[in-house]
DNA sequence: TTGTACGCGTTATCAC
DNA sequence: GTGATAACGCGTACAA
């Protein structure tokens, strides 16, 4: 590849001149500078970043961390990450942690290294003062993670999505209801299941009980058999992910057992497939998307300097009723 | 950050040993390695990937282009490609181009900016000749794509999987056989397209028609109401890909339709929603994850100059039966 | 076994 | 307006 070198040879001036033709800086003649601009065609010139960085101490790319990209709801948060950083002129690097905190902190030191202008940083459970010191000033946005320490993130209320999804099951009339919680290290989970509890325990008569899952399918569907073939089934479930909410249908399936006829069921997250399967899943909406980009916004707001930016914004999370809790006659 | 001249200050040593002492290149005596390596903790040192690219002319990362990270199937590549990256000590930077030509130059480009050691492409439309042109030396593989031009490649056989799925069709006992086909410029959807067109051909008695689609929810949905509001509708359906595999399910559904009775339906890709709606689909496994394991492998294999790795490698499709094809008495 | 000096490609600060 | 020159942080001949 040609460097700016041959460019400032084949111009017949100095580096400098190039230089400043390309980031139009200081002076520069309208006939050199044409010959610049021919030169660094001829010669198809694309600037070093590497060497610009080096210098300049920007490198134009942020870090993606992110427990799993595979994972429909991570998968659109980076993709709203990708779009906001590329419109701003930055470049995203990947890095799956699948949860493990080890991983976690070998790529943080790792973007360090890369000299990553920030990191956003997706669903961690990584304790925020041992993040705080990994980070050593490195900017950071968490995704998905409301903050104590840490001042910027972007994050929707998963305690009040748990509520209003609870509350939904209560609406359409179940009195015994069961969540199918996530893993018991995770925010998120946790803040779901405080929500689902404090709808139990403001109503009267309803009663409610807890699964243990793991947002994943498998865990999803052992639980749902749990609660189908215990003594006194339960006539509502909120699952703590949409994941696990499809493994309850196929549980229910398995045994026979009619959604929403028999059971109504409540997801978590409105990933795509909840609204194709059959019956399609009423659901907490989380916007995925928009959470991915707002944190890429912030991020670089953050980078420019602009204080008077907002450090974190709380999504609202919004239900979404579909067919799992259709009443009869309603 | 500290830098190596702290760290040779500290350990009272030159930044040449230093440097050999963490590269573990040439000598460097015992007791002054370790004072070396007890100053580098005090100061928590990082090297800088940086300033070690520019001289190296290796940065230790490669470009990720892809249509869209968001979409199921190619999540799963990108997760693929980035576990074998960073197994092998690289780092991945995500593009998404959703399938746009200029999008794919304007990523090229920006990666040949960023010295990236080379480039994994997946599902590009763009001729090979441009991609060469535009490349300039650049490693790359290309991966869901059959290569003509270019040397190295991870795909499957459209192809093939498409004539499986059809033959399947016939199998069960279809003779009139419907192609929800994919965007015209899709040299996947292209192949898919000939695949079925192949089987139909072979088989005398068996009649076939193709309804254009674009691998998208929407385009399968239109497709599947305007084949089953038609005259003579089919008795099977091939769905270019699951995502309007699930829309004909949806598009059933809706029209009273039922599958498999009514009409049997096989899909392509095998994204985990295939396996979670119902009915469940049949469809031709694709495995993303192991192609985009392998298209990162073969990658690096090339950047290590081991040119006794295979350049080339197709993954074979592999047809899952499901639900969606299952005979009454079968 | 260790240190000096140069270069990687670029930008910024100066003289001219 | 333009051109030397010194950084940026590191690897590596080469000399010591």
């Amino acid at each position: 590849m040609a460097t700016i070198k041959d460019v400032a040879r084949l111009a017949n001036v100095s580096v400098s001149t190039v230089s400043r033709a390309i980031n139009h800086s200081g002076y520069v003649a309208k006939d050199v500078y044409d010959r610049v601009l021919a030169a660094m065609r001829e010669l198809n010139y694309q600037p070093n970043a590497v060497a610009r960085g080096l210098v300049s101490r920007k490198t134009g790319s942020i870090g993606l961390i992110i427990p799993d990209v595979a994972n429909p709801f991570f998968s659109d948060i980076a993709r709203g990450v990708e779009d906001e950083a590329i419109a701003n002129g930055y470049t995203v690097i990947l890095c799956n942690t699948d949860w493990n905190l080890q991983r976690e902190q070998m790529y943080v030191r790792l973007m360090q290294g890369k000299w990553v202008e920030g990191i956003v940083l997706v669903g961690s459970r990584t304790p925020e003062q041992e993040l705080a010191a990994l980070l050593n000033g490195l900017p950071i946005v968490l995704a998905d993670r409301k903050p104590n320490l840490l001042k910027s993130a972007v994050w929707s209320d998963n305690e009040v999505g748990a509520y209003l999804a609870t509350q939904h099951l209560m609406d359409v009339g179940c009195r015994k209801i069961a969540h199918i919680a996530g893993p018991e290290d995770s925010p998120s989970a946790t803040a779901r299941r405080m929500g689902f509890r404090r709808a139990i325990e403001e109503q009267v008569g309803v009663y409610g009980t807890i699964a243990q899952g793991n947002f994943r399918f498998d865990g999803g569907y052992d639980a749902a058999m749990k609660l189908f073939t215990a003594d006194d089934p339960p006539e509502g479930i909120f699952a703590a992910n949409d994941m696990m909410a499809v493994a309850v249908i196929q549980a229910a399936n398995r045994l026979g057992i009619r959604i929403p006829r028999d059971v109504r069921l409540v997801g978590y997250d409105n990933i795509s497939m909840s609204e194709y399967v059959y019956p399609s899943i009423t659901t907490v909406e989380q916007r995925g998307y928009d959470m991915g980009r707002e944190a890429s916004k912030l991020l670089l707001a953050l980078l420019e300097q602009r204080m008077d930016a907002v450090l974190t914004k709380e999504l609202e999370p919004t239900l979404l009723i579909r067919q799992s809790t259709q009443t009869e006659n309603a």
